[in-house]
DNA sequence: CATTATATACAGCCACGACTGTATGTATCT
DNA sequence: AGATACATACAGTCGTGGCTGTATATAATG
């Protein structure tokens, strides 16, 4: 059955998709490797070939989207001294709402990493990376957010810093809430106009 | 040895606040109602005299602080029409930091829902109450801002509606930082500086 | 270039422990 | 005595990790 090396690398893509899958479906402890192993018409075997247990498997998907994640978002102007500093803020946080509605990958990673996980023992490593990335992604607001104060773009009496931290809580609420809200009652509908409010209310 | 009625609830109380306990720090799927018993000195038996199974003693769990948290805001005067309902606003945030700070079982139980716990199968459940609650607090925001804009407390241009939903995905965002930043690095130092700004910005 | 040796990439089996739910035993209260 | 409030014993299920088997690709060798 073993061809060549693209065809290894296939397989390994294809358990990490039903990895994500499943773990979406059924949440991340209840998923056995059996069953991911299903969904990827492969045996336990193969997974086991390719990471060593569940969190492997988990964090290499997660790495993953992470990666597309962070790409994303370097398409917009965040952090760089542009002409319109808050436009940049306003594209940035877009971006992240856009991969969610486009992007099935991204939501089911965002939906596992935020209501099918729980971050404990090992999946605890996990957590902190996530805070990580998140800092890395504040700085760049902050400084956004100094040079739209720079430009007189700011309302007057504001804290880039203190702005930024609001912005970072603002979103991970959103996204939070945003996936929570499957019926679409009341989240959905209005996340576009709450990050125009969000960003409005910072303006001079 | 039990005797009284009484003695019976505080049994009950034991295995609630066992379950609060090892819930938080094992997570909810990994822990087995044996270590609960353990924990609560007791046997598996009298956890099953109580709880038919896992599910009821972690919803019974979380109801109890909910209620705790409910009457804990309703001290605030949110969705009254009071003379400075953007203070009212700030304070029913600040309390929930306050509950966040002062008391271990609400960190706990906060910790078990947004951290430790997976919404998938039976558990799905509990996100939809979650959410309902959290939308009936919204309500009450919404009424808030609403007073404010009459009475002229509101910057021009704003939305009630849109910032009550704005407000939420804040304080939800905020609480799951607040929580992840167990080493007190970014979110815990600023958190009340965040809420300041929060309302801040809101006002005319 | 053909042959051989070895590493790779899986599939399948098995032993073990952990957890659940229930059934039964028992002491205490009413 | 009956109901209550547990403790204990038991059976059944499920997932893990390790091991074995094996076919193929790749590298070494003559």
């Amino acid at each position: 059955m073993r061809r060549t090396k693209a065809d290894t690398e296939k397989t390994r893509q294809q358990i990490l998709d039903a990895a994500r899958k499943v773990f979406a479906e059924r949440g991340v402890s209840r998923t056995s490797l059996e069953q991911v192993a299903e969904a990827a018409r492969l045996s336990r075997g193969a997974i086991y070939w390719h990471f060593a247990n569940k969190i492997e498997l988990f964090s290499a998907m997660r790495e993953q989207v992470a990666m597309d994640m962070f790409e994303r978002m370097g398409a917009a102007q965040l952090g760089e001294d542009v002409e319109d500093p808050l436009g940049a803020v306003r594209d940035s946080i877009l971006e992240i709402l856009r991969g969610l509605e486009s992007d099935e990958r991204v939501r089911e990673a965002f939906d596992i990493l935020i209501l099918k996980c729980e971050y404990v023992g090992e999946f605890a490593e996990v957590l902190a990376r996530i805070l990580q990335s998140a800092d890395a992604w504040t700085d760049k607001l902050t400084l956004s957010y100094a040079h739209a104060q720079r430009r007189g773009q700011l309302r007057a009496g504001l804290n880039p810093q203190l702005l930024a931290v609001e912005s970072r809580s603002f979103i991970f609420g959103l996204v939070r809430l945003w996936l929570m809200d499957v019926g679409s009652a009341t989240v959905r509908p209005q996340a576009w106009d709450m990050i125009d409010t969000h960003v409005a209310m910072r303006r001079a």
